[in-house]
DNA sequence: GTCTATAATTCGATAGAC
DNA sequence: GTCTATCGAATTATAGAC
């Protein structure tokens, strides 16, 4: 197999590729203690030294793991009615299709810095979208996200991570619709 | 110093419930996995071996220490359209003066064990009072059940654990309001 | 009932050969 | 860039003296 791309062959670029996937989802499925630099090594088919030299220490390694976005949506063309069932779907989407925000909720239940990671992600993304929304001043708008999140993240953790049996057969829809209704009073009620 | 009770003195019964405060306090600031026996033993005064002796092994004593009764009060004399900041009020109070939740939540995260008993607790305590409020069918209380769990469960996870600023400065008064309403909809709206 | 000593693992991290 | 070998520390758990 020739390699037609220029410079030398960065190999090293794929290999971390692999180690972080399987970082990802031991975070997600362990959190941080139970995750151990010898699996990550053993499930991504190579040596553990490898782990420590593209990220120095298992701390680093877990901050390349849960480096990521929100990506929250643009809602400029949502009927102001609908926003709360919008940003639930949305999180539903990003909740299912990435394991990130896993590995993420499970480890800052146990470990600091992904407790303070999580803050961050909460004022930098989270908030200021909030904030836009709802149209408040500040002081109120922070009020707002934070309801939001309590019940987002308590979503998450009973649905995905507790796996508490009726929150698991909850269907999509119903929870866009119930939920989102919060959302939507959280956002704009008084 | 004379002891008046009858038969031996079982010193062993003060040991043991020194060991499991001991025990509660650090599986609800650390988890499972960053609680060791060691420490444990450390903060009780004693040694490491006599946790063994009384809990078997590591999970024996998360067991003993995790549990306990939600307690969940007899609302007869509420009226109905104040169930909800009634039962929001009464989990704060659980919250704060009983660490063990926080270990059980803390916990759950990373641990099959823990997130099973949730699942009991949820199922045994939590369901049937939200099906004898809600006057619902099963099917229909099992989701409602569901749903106040993500709310309370979410707000104690960012308030308690991940102490997100604005989660954390909402006054006991607005959480009972606000989160009360949510809980007082999944109660009894379509 | 309490403690000492230690066995048996496991993990993060380092040094260095190829 | 990749791997072998290993160190040093920490942990659970056991055996047994007092």
């Amino acid at each position: 197999m020739t390699d037609a791309t220029p410079g030398p062959v960065r190999r090293s670029d794929a290999t971390k590729a692999t180690i972080l996937a399987a970082a990802r989802a031991q975070f997600a499925a362990s959190g941080y203690q139970s995750t151990t630099i010898r699996s990550v090594a053993t499930a991504a088919g190579i040596d553990p030294s490898m782990v420590m030299r593209y990220f120095g220490n298992k701390e680093g390694l877990f901050a390349a793991a849960a480096d990521f976005d929100l990506r929250l949506p643009d809602l400029a063309g949502v009927p102001r009615a609908g926003l709360g069932p919008a940003l639930v779907s949305h999180f539903l989407d990003r909740w299912e299709g990435d394991e990130t925000l896993m590995a993420l909720l499970r480890t800052a239940s146990t470990n600091e810095a992904a407790a303070a990671r999580m803050q961050t992600l909460f004022a930098t993304q989270m908030a200021p979208l909030i904030a836009r929304l709802s149209g408040d001043a500040r002081a109120g708008a922070a009020a707002r996200a934070g309801l939001i999140a309590s019940q987002v993240l308590g979503l998450a953790l009973c649905r995905y991570v507790l796996k508490l049996p009726p929150v698991v057969a909850l269907k999509r829809a119903e929870i866009v619709r119930r939920i989102g209704a919060t959302v939507q009073s959280y956002l704009f009620d008084a």
